[in-house]
DNA sequence: TGTTTATAGTTGTTGCGACAACTAATGGAG
DNA sequence: CTCCATTAGTTGTCGCAACAACTATAAACA
């Protein structure tokens, strides 16, 4: 490996801000969402997305994608949720290998629920806090960083309608 | 709760950016540490830390300060590192409530060792993707978010010389 | 000085995420 | 048609983080 340069002190400082919006931003979400949801972030991700989705249900495959996990991960925490009845597991008829995961009524009412304050918590930790040129420059650096760190795209396709059943 | 008005365009595509980025980069940056020195990214900073540090040596609650960590993680923390020798706990003499955590010299090679990868990965992933304008927006944005999600200001004041001993 | 309150740190429990191993069904290649 | 590789998903184990409960020392106060 060639030697690499260190950083400078405007590296270092656009550096710093990242690692510790990473450590504390996350933390803040979850923090929210469970006292006034029970839910962490990406339970309430997953939920509105299934919320989003044609009839409220996706394929595992393409939930997977669309909250940027793996199945594993997915399949524990539908299993929660699941024993929660927010959402519910059947077989996939066109693929039997699938499975689709569908939102409950319940399921539907708690996200439905926990959006205002949540979003409301998003306005002012982060939307409120910078101007709209930085909202801007959030997502320009976001296309910039996220190809890199997603060889699959899974992110990227979130809304081009790869829905199931 | 007043009404919280729906995010528009431009809100939504920052957020999604933010929440990725947020989902994918810790990822990232575990896996290539995991790799190549067995450490978090958490413990990668809190070596980083003890190493700038005079003697090497901070009391734990500035290194949790430091680490923007509670007492009982970093506590966790520093007991797995002690066990694998990086690190040695030691009473603090002029508070005897304190505890001291000192680098070992194997502590000190193994953040000098796992470092020339490291921010080779940071730059290959974030600062060779994003012109020296967006670091500076990075570094402007998170300034403007970070002070509320850090009441009581542990990070903002990571180099303004809280030392122990 | 004795009592209370605050500070520094550790430990135990619980819950979630990562990874590996596994089952089951599909789609080709011969 | 059969065999094999691929795809979709589940399950088990392990490691780490959050939270609460606890100990011990220092500071405040009366």
């Amino acid at each position: 490996m060639a030697t690499v340069p260190r950083m400078n002190e405007q590296e270092s400082a656009a550096w710093l801000s990242l690692i510790s919006l990473l450590e504390l931003l996350p933390a803040a979400l979850d923090a929210q969402l469970q006292r006034d949801a029970r839910l962490t972030h990406f339970e309430y991700v997953l939920l509105t997305m299934l919320q989003r989705a044609p009839k409220h249900v996706m394929r595992m495959k393409a939930l997977a994608a669309a909250t940027s996990s793996t199945l594993p991960r997915l399949s524990h925490v539908v299993s929660r949720l699941e024993g929660r009845g927010l959402v519910e597991r059947y077989p996939c008829e066109e693929d039997r290998r699938a499975t689709n995961a569908r939102l409950t009524p319940e399921g539907r009412r708690t996200v439905i629920r926990a959006t205002p304050e949540h979003i409301a918590t998003v306005r002012r930790l982060v939307i409120d806090v910078v101007s709209p040129e930085q909202l801007d420059q959030i997502a320009a650096i976001g296309d910039a960083i996220l190809p890199g760190l997603d060889p699959e795209r899974r992110l990227t396709r979130l809304f081009d309608g790869d829905v199931a059943d």
